[in-house]
DNA sequence: AGCGATCATGTTATCGTTATCATCAACAAG
DNA sequence: CTTGTTGATGATAACGATAACATGATCGCT
C-alpha cells in the first residue's frame, strides 16, 4: 500500500469495482503506466509490468473499455445486422465476420431484423449510438431514414448478400437473381421443361423476390412456361410451409416436373412431404433448393441446390471493413466484391 | 445560429460528428436540456422539445451512448455467451433473450465459444470490459479464472441450459441427464430393450456428456444393457457424423433396436443414412433425437425427440436478469428456475 | 565528451455525456 | 399573502480511461 500525492491511502472501498487508479496506487505507479501495461506493444519495464499484473490480479481489476473508448475514440465495435439468427445461412455469415475479426481487437455487435426494414432502422440507430467503427448490413433495402443515418455515420458501411443498384458504400455479395437463373438453366439443360417455384409472399424478403424474378426471367428466355409460382406464407418460409406449398403446387399443376424453392429449408419440407405421399424424388418430381444448408447434403435423396458461400461473405465483409478502418495506408479494398455461387447437383434432380 | 457564453459560434466544423453541444447551440438551450429531451419521462417543455428534435434532425445527430454510459454508469448491455450461433437450439435461446429485452433499453451483446471453456474465459473478460449489466452463460462449466471474474463482477450472472451443482448466482435450466432418462424410460415402456447411443467424444460438450450419463443410468436401473455407446467426432456432431456413427453402431451391434442421439441433427443424419441403406424406420431400427429442432417435426418419418423449450430458457433468463437489475424493489426472482422438458413421440420410434 | 535516439514514466487535459445541485417561475393550499 | 410544491432549465463536476506532451535516464555513436 502506498501513499500518493493526493493524500489518499490504499485501495478503494469494498463493493465498488476497482479502477485503474486503484491498480496504479497498489503498484506504486501512475494510472498512465497501468494503461500502457495493459496494452500490447508499449514500453513498460519488465519489473513494473510484473508489479502491475500482480496488482491487477489481487484486485480483480477488469479494464473499463467504455471509458477507454471515449478517450481513445475507438470503441472496438463492429455492428452487423442480419435478418435472422435462426437461419443458418445468416448465422454462417455472422460466424465468418467473428472469425475474421478475431485478433483485430474488434468485437461483433449483432442484431437481427426479422426481415423488417422498420426494425432495421431502429437497430441501425441503436447500433450507431454505440459508435461502431464499421457496420455490416444484409441486403440493400433500407428505409430512407436508415439510409441517411448510415451515410452520415462517417464509418465504413458494407452491404452484403446482394448487389444493390445504388450501394451506400461497399458491397460483398452476389446476384440472387442470377444464381436462380443459373439453376434453372442447368436443370433445363437436363431436359426439364415444366418448372414450379415455391417461395414466400415476397414483400419483406428482397433476396427471395430476386430469386423468384430470376426464375421467371430464365424461363422466359428459354421459352418455357413461367407462371407456376406458389407464394405461401410470410418469409422466411419454414420447412412445414414448404411441405404445404408443394401440396398446393401439385394440386394446381399436377404435371410439374421440378419444384425450385426459395431455400433449402422449404425444399426439404417439400421433399419430405412428397415422400410421405409416396412420390419418388426425382422420378415423380424433382426438387431443388437454395443455400446449400447442411441438410441438403445429408437428406435422402441428397438435394440439388446453390451454394453461395455464406461464411465467405461474412469473412470478406469483415476483412474489407478492417482494411478500410486501418486506413489508406493499407491497400484500399475494392468497392464491390462479387462472391461466387455454384450449382451443386445431387440426387434430387 | 446562436452565440454562447464560451464565445464559439454555430455548428461544429464539418467532418466531425456533431455532439450534444452542437445540438444545444442550434436549439438555443443547454446540453443538459438536450440530454433530458432525449430521454423518456423527463420534464422538458413541449416547445423546447420540438426545437431540439428539429436541431437533431437537421444535424443528423446520434446520441453517443458510450459517453453517456460512462457518466450514468449504465451501459445498457447484457452479455450472453452461447456455444454456437449455428445451432438453432442456442440461437433460439438468444432470440428468447433479445425478445425479452425488447423495450427495456437493454441490448444483447452475443458471443460464442465453439464449446471451448478457454474461449469462454476470453469472452467473459472481453464482455466484462464492456461493463454489461448482467451476463447469461450456457452451462455451469467454466475455467477457475472465468468463474472468479464472474463472481467478482458485481452483476447478476445467469447460468442456463443446465443445473450446475454449485451455481455462481442464478440458474435457468433443466437436467439434461434426467431428460435423457425420461426418453429411455418412455421407449422402454413401449417394449424396446436393446438401446444404442450416438454422441460426440464428450470432453467438451458437458450437456452431451450428461445426456449420455442419463442414458446409461436409466438402462442400468431398468436392468438393460447400457454398453452400446458410439462416440464419434468432436462435439457438436453434425448430421453427417450422425450418419457415420449409425453405420458403426449397426456394424458392431447389428441387432440394436433403437438409436438415441445426442441431438436431432445427428439423429436426422442417422435416419437418412438408414433409409439410404434400405432400412425401414422404425420397423428395422427406431431412432430418437434430442432438442426438438424444426427438422424433427418435418422429416419423414417424423422424429421422436425431447422438447426443451430453448426459446423459453432465453426468455426466462433475460426476465430474471431484468428483475434483478431493477433491484430489490421488484420481487426478487427465484435463484433456480427449472424449465420443463417433455418427450415428443412421433413416427420414428 | 557531446549529442541525438530510445526507453520508462509522469502530468495534464480532454473525450461526450449525465448526476447533482441550484435557480427561478408558476401555481396551489392554507 | 405566505409557504410549499412542481416544472423547466442551467452550471458544474464527475465518470474512467487515454492522447499528447514533458521529463529524466540510459545508451550508442562519432
Amino acid at each position: 500500500m502506498t501513499k500518493t500525492s493526493d493524500g489518499k491511502v490504499g485501495d478503494s472501498k469494498a463493493g465498488e469495482a476497482p479502477t485503474m487508479n486503484d491498480v496504479a496506487r497498489r503498484a506504486g505507479v501512475s494510472a498512465m503506466t497501468v494503461s500502457r501495461a495493459m496494452k500490447e506493444g508499449s514500453h513498460v519495464s519488465k519489473a513494473t509490468r510484473e508489479r502491475i499484473t500482480q496488482a491487477i490480479n489481487e484486485l480483480g481489476y477488469v479494464l473499463d473499455q467504455s471509458a477507454g473508448s471515449l478517450s481513445s475514440r475507438r470503441t472496438g465495435f463492429v455492428a452487423a445486422i442480419i435478418p435472422s439468427i435462426n437461419n443458418s445461412n445468416f448465422s454462417d455469415t455472422a460466424r465468418g465476420i467473428t472469425d475474421a475479426l478475431e485478433g483485430t481487437g474488434l468485437q461483433l455487435l449483432l442484431g437481427y431484423t426479422n426481415y423488417s426494414v422498420e426494425r432495421e432502422e431502429e437497430l441501425i440507430e441503436a447500433m450507431l449510438r454505440r459508435r461502431p467503427e464499421g457496420i455490416i448490413l444484409t441486403g440493400g433495402a433500407h428505409t430512407p431514414k436508415g439510409r441517411r443515418m448510415l451515410e452520415q455515420a462517417g464509418i465504413p458501411v458494407i452491404e452484403t448478400w446482394d448487389t444493390p443498384a445504388d450501394p451506400i458504400d461497399k458491397v460483398v455479395g452476389f446476384s440472387n437473381g442470377a444464381a436462380m437463373e443459373l439453376l434453372v438453366e442447368t436443370l433445363a439443360a437436363k431436359g426439364y421443361e415444366r418448372f414450379g417455384y415455391i417461395g414466400g409472399t415476397t414483400a419483406r424478403d428482397t433476396r427471395g423476390s430476386q430469386r423468384r424474378a430470376g426464375f421467371v426471367r430464365a424461363l422466359e428466355r428459354l421459352g418455357l412456361p413461367s407462371d407456376r409460382v406458389i407464394s405461401f406464407g410470410v418469409p422466411p418460409i419454414s420447412m412445414e410451409q414448404g411441405a404445404q406449398a408443394v401440396v398446393s403446387m401439385l394440386e394446381r399443376w399436377p404435371d410439374t416436373q421440378v419444384a425450385l424453392c426459395v431455400s433449402d429449408l422449404s425444399a426439404f419440407g417439400a421433399l419430405m412431404e412428397c415422400q410421405r405421399r409416396g412420390m419418388r424424388v426425382p422420378d415423380d418430381i424433382a426438387i431443388a433448393g437454395f443455400g446449400d444448408y447442411e441438410i441438403a447434403a445429408c437428406c435422402h435423396p441428397r438435394m440439388t441446390t446453390i451454394n453461395v458461400d455464406c461464411y465467405g461473405i461474412g469473412r470478406q465483409a469483415a476483412l474489407k471493413l478492417t482494411q478500410t478502418i486501418q486506413g489508406p495506408s493499407a491497400e484500399t479494398p475494392e468497392r464491390i466484391t462479387r462472391t461466387g455461387f455454384r450449382v451443386i447437383e445431387r440426387e434430387s434432380t
